[in-house]
DNA sequence: ATACCTGCAAAGGTTTTGCACATAC
DNA sequence: GTATGTGCAAAACCTTTGCAGGTAT
């Protein structure tokens, strides 16, 4: 019941549908788009509404209870964790991932008040290199 | 002409188009959408084509002249210095300006093999901070 | 009771494509 | 001379909005 929790801290109104959308991302831990979760919801609730999936995902990263990625040309993709972390775009597979650095970044400027960081790679996943070789 | 030179060196033919695109960027150094651009030169070039302005913008930066920076909702923005840079985000102007940092950042994962850095601030730039104190 | 959410379809905005003509090399 | 680029309009795509009815608290 982690979902419900999430959603009252945000003081957001808990629907089905919102449940659905939160337990779905969680579940897989992908980084997806709004798409492709209507997509795979539609098949289990053949009732839901794109706009709805759309509407939700915007909210729910607006409110911090999920975040959207920008990179690539692939348009936004939805993560279920909120907290800044290093993802990467696989030049080969294309999916995007989540990466540990060998060593923590420490991003500091005098310049500006800096509240948020993404911090996206382009490369070739693990994955992808074990094939390779 | 150094924009002659930056296509030449990547084997692009050269279009008073095109030349027209890059020209314009370097002088200006904001970071723009293609509509923007498209906007600002069709003033000076009534004949200029808004498809020819966003296919130009595409194929120039896979091929390194200039940078695409996906950053916020606002669609693709183009950059004239193709090499990595932060950049930050400022929920009060809502501009994307150019920032530098205390110190140097080095990023480096053992788990994937890394191409394109591309780091993101989200934020408050410093006119914008001067002008709230 | 009321504020908020949902589904649907339509609208809105951005980017790409197809094609005939023109241009660069 | 050939490959590539251009302008135009249409198409494709993605996301938001308006609205009438429904649901959460």
């Amino acid at each position: 019941m982690d979902t419900q929790r999430r959603l009252k801290e945000k003081k957001l109104t808990i629907t089905p549908q919102r449940k659905a959308i939160l337990d779905f991302l969680l579940s897989t831990k992908e980084h997806l788009t709004a798409e492709a979760i209507y997509f795979i919801l539609k098949s289990r609730f053949p009732m839901l509404s794109k706009a709805t999936v759309y509407n939700n995902l915007k909210t729910l990263a607006e409110k911090g209870c999920l975040q959207a990625l920008h990179l690539g040309e692939g348009g936004v993709l939805y993560d279920w964790n909120p907290n800044d972390h290093p993802h990467l775009l696989c030049s080969k597979c294309g999916r995007v991932i989540d990466v540990k650095l060998s060593s923590p970044v420490h991003i500091l400027s005098d310049e500006c008040k800096i509240e948020k960081i993404e911090l996206n790679l382009y490369g070739i996943c693990k994955d992808c290199l074990e094939i390779i070789s």
